[in-house]
DNA sequence: AATAATATTATGTAGTTACATATTCTTCTG
DNA sequence: CAGAAGAATATGTAACTACATAATATTATT
């Protein structure tokens, strides 16, 4: 005797095995969760919890009244954790450094104002910057900031602190938005990231926000050989 | 009066603002679950369900007794959907189209034997194949498949179907592995995405396991100009 | 004072009940 | 038969209770 209660671990479980098996198709609709509580035994909170999970997974899609079925076209759901690049050099067991290349107050180019979601053009911040490993060039940054909700910026000295620490710690945001793609190096990032004209180099793009106000967006070109990961 | 029950949304909303509004910074330790539901004047469950949701987004941080804290490293936690290669053309608008470049039976390299963690060298299909988008190159894959985990390929007509789309009907996998880099097109590459030599190209490798079971290894190169994106 | 055993405690989870909400399904109406 | 109004229903959420679990803190032991 003495099984052990069901969880609601061991529900998503024996539901994913009988979807990966095919019991249940891709578009097939499963039991409602009180059947399937009835079925193994359990609440129907341990089975809403597990068919929670499995949709936030991306496996299954729930609808009210509608019910669950199993989802038609099955994606790759992954969860990527981009770290504070100065966590991340420091992580990989390297010496962290930063640099700051140039600082200058413009008007922001068209597609900083698409990042953001803007109608009007307006002035902002851009701060170009290196981050090294090891006193080797590992990221570049290009980056705007919107002085309308971050005017305190224009006074902090980024010779000594990257901005994007003290945005994190000053000014984080709520909401953001990430793209990812490849640039080849031209001669000024060639030259920026010590690496040769021409080379493949991942970037990604971030742009983030509080609430609405626009806080920043950025290009950050990694040097050659640099990866992304996703666990699980 | 009638204000509305106090939801967990609610709750997430508001440590988050306070959060965000410095009141505690990051590393800090926030109340009991106990006490803020007391506060807010609403149920343990609620505060634990908002926790929880703060939690998966790499925002708090919580240990059994040890309580609950603001992370002491914030990360930025993206979910990123990488659909089926056929629904991500057909939902741009285009046609579709696929075309198997060469199948072969062979000794897996050591990177394939590397990404799937196993010990042993052995024999896996392997399938070069092209997605293409209006009769344009979209994304050239080059897949080993493990033929322990799954003969039945051996027998299934590539031509026709990909690889992938048999694979996802058939042998779904229960976990994977993502990388992304930045590689440069070589001239055999170039060739088949129609493209220019030292194009940089977007690479996305994926490893699937069904179990501890290996599936199959992918590297997807994308055409220029290829982008991955994630909301929120 | 170091180590092991024990108590304490904050979060995690399951059950139950009750009601909210979003759809879908049905029925009514023109 | 089309469209609107209303009923039915599966999932979503909240409260409350009870207990499980994993750390941490305390006490006992050498």
């Amino acid at each position: 005797m003495a099984s052990r209660q069901v969880t609601w671990k061991d529900v998503r479980e024996k539901i994913h095995v009988e979807i990966l098996d095919g019991v249940y198709a891709p578009g097939d609709k499963l039991p409602r969760d009180m059947d399937i509580a009835a079925n193994l035994n359990c609440a129907r909170t341990t089975v809403q919890r597990a068919m929670r999970d499995l949709a936030e997974r991306g496996i299954v899609e729930r609808r009210r009244k509608g019910g669950t079925r199993v989802r038609a076209d099955p994606v790759t759901r992954a969860t990527l954790d981009i770290p504070d690049t100065r966590k991340e050099v420091e992580a990989k067991g390297a010496t962290y450094g930063y640099q700051l290349v140039r600082k200058s107050l413009a008007l922001a180019p068209r597609s900083v104002i698409a990042a953001f979601g803007l109608s009007e053009p307006e002035k902002m911040l851009r701060v170009e910057a290196l981050h090294m490993a090891d006193n080797r060039p590992y990221i570049f940054e290009d980056r705007w900031v919107s002085t309308n909700t971050v005017p305190e910026l224009l006074d902090i000295d980024l010779a000594t602190q990257s901005a994007n620490e003290w945005l994190i710690h000053n000014r984080p945001y709520s909401r953001f938005d990430l793209r990812f793609y490849a640039e080849t190096a031209d001669a000024s990032m060639a030259e920026l990231l010590d690496t040769r004209l021409g080379d493949a180099l991942l970037v990604i793009e971030r742009t983030t926000w509080i609430g609405n106000a626009p806080i920043t967006t950025l290009k950050a070109t990694t040097c050659p050989g640099y990866q992304l990961r996703t666990g699980v």
